[in-house]
DNA sequence: ACTATTTTGATAGTAAAACTAACAAAGAAG
DNA sequence: CTTCTTTGTTAGTTTTACTATCAAAATAGT
């Protein structure tokens, strides 16, 4: 069975919906190996434009900016696990394997279980890595959170942290600990790449190092609390 | 005792020392100010320049770019962080007691027990809050760490780490922790102010919240790791 | 098959950002 | 008081980030 699922995001992300169209679905799929390539500062959407073989101004019929284009990718990225952890806790009886799932997927690449993802799922995940805080690190959060584009960012920390309340009902910094291993996930990775002083993973792919100690530190905190 | 204590940073973080000329201070203390007020993408060497009544040209002297300069400024605040951590910290005896103290500094803005700081202390937390990230997020932090830029930033986490392992010599992920830890404060500061269901603090300013859960959650992984 | 509408391409243009160069004026240092 | 360093002034280039206009191509409606 192959299944091909499109993901529906706020329109406020886009003009023009570019799974709505050929030069759309080219203009994601190249625009993620492209931003990954050069990083997100390096990019802009003439090199976009010549790669694809299109001009600037057909690019910015989609998109009203590069920012905007970044925050489309990164909500595809959220909605698109938060699909995942829906997907892969379902019938799962204990909290305890459902967070582990859940920091399982938080931690590695998207795999294609759910239908066949059309983008380089590497680039996706660097992406993600590298570029994703500077999606709601700028002047313009309260705007565009007004305009829910942050909410499946918002969505998926919730489910994360209902999961944790799930273990244990007295915890009292349920979100905080969602949130903080959703970020922590990314850049644990990111240092383990580039600034290895900062993390104990070992080499570029020690997603397993993260994923312990992830996993002890939220065991360990939603344990401790059970205590008291 | 007024004591004025100057930092001195690493070479090429400038072009020529902003501290050596009155001319770079006024860059510093109106760069500090004007970064936090546009913003670091909107911000622009132009704008700095007319707002010291000086030229584009001149800055271009000490920084090479907006990126030096912000990575300047964030280097700045994580040498002045470790010098309060060390004096803080200083006759301590008890890890437990260290380490509240630290996570303290690092939830809340810097102060002047130390020595005057000359620059808007309100201003320069926001900026680390908001733009600290952009710092290392780019194409150039492997070149960038070559050149021992973030030696500051690891220097703290290094010692956090060992405060942690002093807490607990078995604890296996000292210097995850700590990263985590020292991110976790600024991002759930912010998210306080612009993304608030992703975090339990609640209001702009509950930094109280944001220490608690992040003591509960050090000590939680601290002495979970104990028992084992 | 023909026409209306939408989508894309091509071209061209502007404003601002991100620099660099060259030289003169002012200040400080010897 | 003259030499060296720092700053100011002006002017320039390249790239980015966009917008406007119109024609060509593709698509859809009847």
């Amino acid at each position: 069975m192959e299944l091909k699922l499109s993901i529906r995001l706020n329109e406020k992300l886009y003009l023009r919906d570019p799974e709505s169209s050929e030069l759309g679905r080219r203009i994601l799929k190249s625009g993620i190996e492209l931003i990954q390539k050069l990083g997100f500062e390096a990019f802009t959407f003439k090199k976009l434009a010549e790669e694809i073989h299109t001009t600037e101004a057909s690019i910015y019929r989609y998109f009203e900016n590069k920012h905007r284009l970044l925050l489309y990718i990164v909500t595809w990225y959220w909605s698109y696990l938060e699909y995942q952890v829906v997907f892969n806790i379902n019938n799962l009886a204990e909290p305890i394997t459902k967070i582990k799932r859940v920091l399982h997927l938080l931690t590695h690449e998207l795999d294609d279980s759910l239908g066949t993802v059309d983008f380089d799922k590497k680039a996706l995940f660097n992406i993600v890595i590298n570029e994703s805080n500077k999606a709601y690190l700028s002047k313009d959060v309260d705007e565009n959170n007004s305009a829910l584009l942050f909410k499946p960012y918002k969505d998926l920390c919730a489910r994360i942290a209902a999961l944790f309340l799930e273990y244990n009902p007295n915890y009292k910094y349920a979100r905080s600990l969602a949130s903080t291993v959703m970020e922590s996930a990314h850049f644990q990775y990111f240092f383990a790449q580039h600034l290895p002083r900062l993390t104990d993973a070992k080499g570029k792919d020690d997603t397993a190092t993260i994923q312990s100690f992830l996993e002890n530190m939220v065991f360990a905190a939603l344990s401790a609390e059970k205590i008291d």
